[in-house]
DNA sequence: ATTCTATTTTAGCAATATCTAAAATACTTA
DNA sequence: TAAGTATTTTAGATATTGCTAAAATAGAAT
């Protein structure tokens, strides 16, 4: 029973480290992290973001299309323009810690 | 002197969300994650972690050259073996985070 | 010195990520 | 209905990732 025990616990960790790689690799890009931080003080359309982040259109929409289907933000359509916000409180976790470690004013 | 402003802040916050991509990609992998995870138990020799985490030798090894690269772990060599040791409080920090998320009983 | 054990390095390959440019879609307004 | 605006989708090019297999190192033991 212990060695099944020693399996199950590293097909846990397996399980979770593998859910945890999915979710970081969503953030593990500047642009993205940018967009998400903008997401972070309200709604946003994407002509907006875009702005703020300094991307095309076409390549700030594929990591939209790619944070929305990872769960991390929502978008709705009012006339013209879709609005994105956050809706993930583990990655509103995530960001905070990070926000303490890469954005301090004395480093 | 209010555009000069934003882009300078625009230009900060790229520099940290660089910085932060550099470091949450050396995260955002399964095997590193669980290297790292058992690292936080103290230090370990490469032949002992492969069998926990379950890789080669080699695979193994290229991610601790990584790692160690990247800041988060550092090796002394003792004898025949060389052993690992976590060296990122920032890397602690943010493990603990994705363990209270990724590593509950009920999730 | 030769051999053994632990680990690293190199080369090469398949899969993934991320951009640009161009075409497509969706809603609005004239 | 035609034209305009906001956004998405597709295609393709280039770079990065992460493995395996094979060769190279480093220190220990014989």
């Amino acid at each position: 029973m212990e060695k099944r025990n020693l399996s199950l616990a590293h097909e846990a960790m397996q399980r979770h480290a593998s859910e945890a790689e999915r979710f970081l690799k969503e953030l593990a890009n500047a642009n993205r992290l940018m967009v998400l931080c903008h997401l972070v003080s309200g709604e946003k359309n994407v002509g907006d973001i875009a702005e703020a982040v300094g991307l095309s259109q076409s390549a700030l929409s594929q990591h939209l299309a790619r944070l929305k289907d990872a769960g991390l933000i929502t978008s709705e359509r009012r006339g013209l323009m879709i609005y994105y916000r956050l809706c993930s409180a583990e990655a509103q976790a995530v960001l905070a810690v990070l926000q303490l470690i890469f954005c301090r004013e004395h480093p």
